[in-house]
DNA sequence: GCCGTTTTCGGCCCGACTGTTTTCAGTCG
């Protein structure tokens, strides 16, 4: 099993904390954390790359000795110089730099002033009311590392961004309310529509001499207030939820959204390009020779960098500011373009809504068409049809369509990839369906090869159209089954072949580095609520959302073409 | 340690808040 880029980015990061305890160059830590994030953010397993004796790819940030680096944790499992440093520290200092409010330099006093190297002896050190009497320290930073460190023991994972707004618009209804408010929005990476959200950044202007900031933490959600000022205060909801509050004034609007919109890396990228024409980027704007130039819209901003907007889903530092100084941006797909939805269960499964109520609801949302995709036989917890039980369900469909005109339901199912690569039903019946949603519902465990051979054996079937959730994994809950989506993706290529974007709020599945793979690849993806019951339709959105994260356009999506236009795309090559 | 319209050395984003001091370091985003 050849070593996730998740794993080696991990080590890398882990290398910067310990250089940082040790008062290394803050410069050459930075740029073993950026390397870290460029090889979490390559689609392509870089340990198969370098086993099969290819040449690492070239990763912004990683020269030669990264590069070197890369090379030893992929061929020996770990990395000299980070376990050097770790025998050298004695300790998992890493973890304690983990805990907000210590940083390098304080565990670093901690470790040589009480000898704590990790959370088992800072307890104690707590506990014997030592680290008070350090100079530097006092009661209260004691109190607050406590504090921290119960929290730490029931902390929190990133939420999904389906919850976090639920938290959100809530919390914007209420500023919206308080007297004095001009513009209030959640900018950070909820509004870049990342999959999970750490916390809430919630950007506000307001009339001078308003009270907001303070009205704002009265909030009867907050559960705590962590910090506190005139411009800036972080509280803490009753979910558990950060949220940190900016107060800037109207003409620095654009700069501020910009900025506290992230992602910190693409910023980095914009201050620098600003700093290379004499200017300086903050959040309150744009300055020349501290006269402010630009800043009251995001787009004033970019100008200055002669740059054209770009979109929020792109901000991560993928390739997106070299996209815009070519003028080359994607023009990002959105709900609107969504003409029908490809993966849609009823009560005949395991829906909670006839056929009739779910294609009431689509034609009411404006759909032209949906695709009923019902389990099929092997997936019995969920009342998979067998032969008999489709073959009536397509007639019922047949008689629906008659009676009405300028909407299609179509004839499919969501059909089980079995273990040995065959689909749940016979071929007889599959090429009575419009198209198939093939996935894989058992048998999780198989090897990377087994379970990529599995679905590449399946889509040899001349009535495989397209591959539901790609990777199996629920966010937070389970991880993705073994697949190498690369050779997926080939394969698919090959035969004509579709990848779906499962728009469940838990699943998006593929990421969004995956949908901008298959891009690459050329596959269309179909972006499909597995609506089980009518509001899930709303779930298109996330996987709108996540579609332009990983730069889809409306032409790279199956479901934004009209049913005659998608026939002729699903027909197989 | 990386990188190049400042080009193989010398730079590398910028500001707010807290706690402990008394002018600022540490941390965070």
């Amino acid at each position: 099993m050849p070593v996730h880029n998740a794993e080696i980015a991990e080590t890398l990061n882990e290398l910067a904390d310990l250089l940082e305890i040790e008062g290394e160059n803050p410069y050459k830590i930075r740029a073993y954390r950026n390397a870290a994030r460029s090889i979490e953010n390559y689609t392509e397993n870089i340990a198969s790359l370098i086993q099969a004796g290819r040449t690492l790819p070239h990763l912004p940030g990683v020269g030669e000795s990264i590069g070197n680096k890369i090379d030893e944790i992929v061929k020996t499992g770990h990395l000299e110089k980070l376990a050097h440093l770790e025998q050298k520290l004695s300790g998992h200092l890493a973890e304690l730099v983990a805990i907000p409010g210590l940083g390098p330099k304080r565990v670093k006093i901690l470790h040589e002033k009480l000898g704590i190297n990790n959370l088992e002896d800072l307890s104690r050190a707590l506990e014997s009311k030592a680290i008070r009497e350090i100079p530097g320290f006092g009661e209260k930073t004691e109190a607050h590392i406590q504090h921290e460190l119960e929290r730490r023991q029931q902390s929190r994972p990133r939420l999904k961004l389906a919850f976090a707004e639920q938290i959100a618009t809530s919390l914007l209804d209420y500023i919206h309310t308080i007297e004095g408010i001009k513009n209030a929005i959640i900018a950070g990476s909820f509004r870049r529509r990342l999959e999970t959200v750490g916390d809430l950044d919630i950007l506000i202007t307001c009339k001078t001499g308003s009270n907001a900031m303070k009205e704002v933490i009265l909030y009867e959600d907050v559960e705590e207030t962590v910090s506190q000022g005139e411009t800036r205060s972080t509280v803490r909801l009753r979910s558990g939820l950060q949220v940190d509050i900016r107060v800037v004034p109207d003409a620095s609007y654009g700069a501020a959204l910009l900025y506290f919109t992230g992602s910190k890396s693409h910023n980095i990228v914009i201050r620098t390009m600003a700093v290379q024409k004499g200017l300086k980027i903050n959040e309150y704007g744009v300055f020349k020779d501290d006269t402010q130039v630009a800043g009251k819209t995001e787009e004033s901003v970019y100008a200055q960098v002669d740059l054209p907007y770009i979109e929020p889903e792109l901000r991560e530092n993928r390739g997106e500011i070299e996209a815009a100084q070519k003028n080359q941006l994607p023009k990002l797909i959105q709900i609107a373009d969504i003409v029908g939805d490809l993966h849609v269960h009823t009560k005949a499964s395991d829906g909670s809504y006839t056929l009739e109520e779910m294609a009431m609801a689509a034609q009411r949302r404006g759909y032209q068409y949906i695709a009923i995709t019902e389990h099929t036989q092997q997936t019995r917890i969920a009342h998979g049809l067998d032969e008999k039980r489709l073959t009536e369900r397509l007639k019922r469909i047949d008689r629906l369509n008659e009676k009405q005109s300028g909407f299609l339901i179509l004839k499919s199912a969501e059909v089980d990839i079995l273990e040995d690569g065959t689909l749940d039903l016979p071929n007889r019946i599959l090429k009575e369906l419009d198209l198939t949603v093939c996935s894989v519902h058992s048998n999780f465990n198989l090897s990377l090869k087994k379970q990529t051979e599995r679905i590449v054996r399946a889509m040899d079937n001349p009535y495989f159209n397209i591959l539901g959730h790609p990777t199996g994994r629920l966010i937070g809950e389970r991880e993705p089954y073994a697949v190498d989506l690369k050779q997926i993706m080939d394969a698919a290529s090959e035969r004509g072949c579709y990848l779906e974007l499962n728009a469940q709020p838990d699943r998006l599945d593929l990421r969004d580095i995956d949908c901008k793979a298959a891009k690459d690849f050329g596959i269309k993806v179909a972006i499909s609520s597995d609506a089980h019951k009518i509001s899930d339709f709303n779930n298109m959105r996330y996987g709108v959302d996540q579609a332009r994260r990983g730069w889809l356009e409306a032409s790279d999506a199956l479901n934004t073409r009209p049913w005659e236009t998608l026939q002729r795309v699903l027909q197989r090559i």
